[in-house]
DNA sequence: ATAGATATATCTATTAATTAGATTGAATTG
DNA sequence: CAATTCAATCTAATTAATAGATATATCTAT
């Protein structure tokens, strides 16, 4: 196989004008660059160098097969860096965890920012309902956790409030009484709940209710509500599109028809996250700060 | 510097699953792996591979290394195979001498066909006139030529006649005789004449006309007879276009207002031209063989 | 629990590859 | 024609890579 080292020789003498000047440049003996051509040619059998007269030029298959190392090398060199990179604390992955409460297309545009300026980095996204995020921090899952809940222990940084409205299909039941509705009414009718996504299964939603369809994700349960399958509590932000098309309509409760929770952004290791860790934190926030003020 | 045997081992205790097997996969000895893979590490700074028990497991990093130490060496073995074909015989680079008589999109679509199945070689392309195509041969500055004479030593196939009409603008003075012109009406009027190409310059054209306009490139050549500048003989193939919009407009003459030269496709090196130079030069005669037919 | 099997780490002696330095021969320069 | 420059070659010394033996840890099956 030929080596890395005989690729940077061959690039190194055509771009310093010949073997001597590559010693130099390699910090290395003249005999030496000789030594590795020699290997090349004959572990490749051909000829990359004539000397004419007493200078190298590269023969037609030689000049190929520079423009070829060189990208090589490169990459070689990239990897290198990227390497140290890593080295110096820079995460290969990181793994955030988000309540299906928190706008999604938010996060994804501040991990599209943060991926384009950190190409190696791998980003993992997990959805959690309630304790899943809990477990997420806990189990060492996940480096960034964006949900409403603190476990004992950690530090979060509040992110914005989650507002909550009942809502249901407008041609659902509850919206043909013609009164506000009270929970003896809501009782009556079933609540659509989304499952907690944790492992010891905190139950969400008004546990009044008689009849309950459990989802395990929100988008679920709102293509649900749409259908007329039951009322929930949704965030409003999740279903602006669905109120503005008017497939799902407010409910008016006599009290409990909005409710409002505040999600924190919390980092598994506090201020000793990595530094790609809070960059990623810290864009989330912006974009919502940049939100905030339109 | 990792060097590329190091990547190599990395990526094979990756594929066959621990250091042992990848001893045996490489053909070494089980210390030598894990003296490569600590060498690795070390000159990296960081961990590759985390013990599990006794599986040998890729960290993060690791999973980003592999990755790219995947595609690395990829193109390294790429660029042996490549230097391989050359040491085989197969041409880094092909020249091709064309007089400028040959349709030139001929000759680019097989270049094309030629250059997508051999990435690796290069085409230089140099038109030529008269004796610059004799000249490209006997300097040794082309490979395969194409052109009407086939100097003395040489073997050339034939490849397609190119037939010449005289031509001139419709609004030129030729073409408001109202009658079949002679060669004394010729002579009244401005030739245009494709320079030589060669450096000997042997002249074009008919020489009996008093005035000439010389141009050093049939198309240049061509833009001028539209403008009006003068009459000439072009091949028919040339102008096909500039004679169906009616830009051009084919002189009677009395005699000779069509002349036609034999094209030959000449290997420099005859039949031992490399078997790039041989697959290039077969699809150019493909083509034209195509084209006959349609 | 415990023996046996499996997998990586480490130590050591050996072997192979790389290196520098001196020298030679060829080509260029003044 | 002498001086200089450049690559090739030879040699000795150094360095790096390797296999083999052994140690250590862990998993598995009894």
């Amino acid at each position: 196989m030929v080596t890395l080292e005989q690729w940077q020789c061959l690039v190194a003498i055509v771009d310093s004008g010949g073997y001597a000047a590559a010693a130099e440049v390699l910090n290395k003996s003249q005999s030496s660059i000789s030594y590795a051509i020699q290997k090349l040619e004959g572990s490749l059998d051909l000829r990359a160098f004539k000397i004419d007269g007493r200078k190298a030029v590269l023969t037609p298959v030689g000049q190929t097969l520079y423009r070829r190392a060189k990208v090589l090398l490169e990459e070689a060199q990239q990897m290198e860096s990227m390497a140290l990179q890593f080295s110096a604390g820079m995460e290969a992955e990181i793994k955030i965890a988000m309540d299906t409460l928190f706008p999604d297309w938010l996060l994804l545009e501040a991990v599209q920012t943060f991926m384009t300026e950190n190409p190696m980095t791998r980003v993992e996204l997990q959805e959690t309902v309630l304790s899943g995020s809990d477990e997420a921090l806990l189990k060492k899952e996940a480096d960034i956790v964006i949900s409403g809940r603190i476990p004992p222990g950690f530090l979060g940084d509040p992110l914005m409030q989650v507002t909550f409205r009942a809502v249901a299909a407008p041609d659902h039941a509850l919206h043909q009484v013609g009164r506000t509705l009270d929970y003896q009414d809501l009782r009556l009718h079933r609540q659509l709940v989304v499952k907690d996504s944790g492992s010891r299964g905190t139950d969400s939603g008004w546990l009044g209710a008689q009849q309950r369809l459990t989802l395990s994700h929100i988008n679920t349960s709102v293509r649900c509500a749409v259908l007329g399958l039951g009322y929930a509590w949704f965030p409003v932000l999740k279903i602006q599109n669905e109120l503005e098309q008017g497939v799902l309509k407010p409910l008016s409760l006599v009290s409990g028809g909005e409710r409002s929770v505040e999600l924190y952004l919390i980092y598994r290791d506090g201020h000793y996250a990595g530094p790609g860790t809070k960059q990623l934190g810290q864009l989330i926030k912006d974009k919502i700060a940049k939100i905030s003020v339109e």
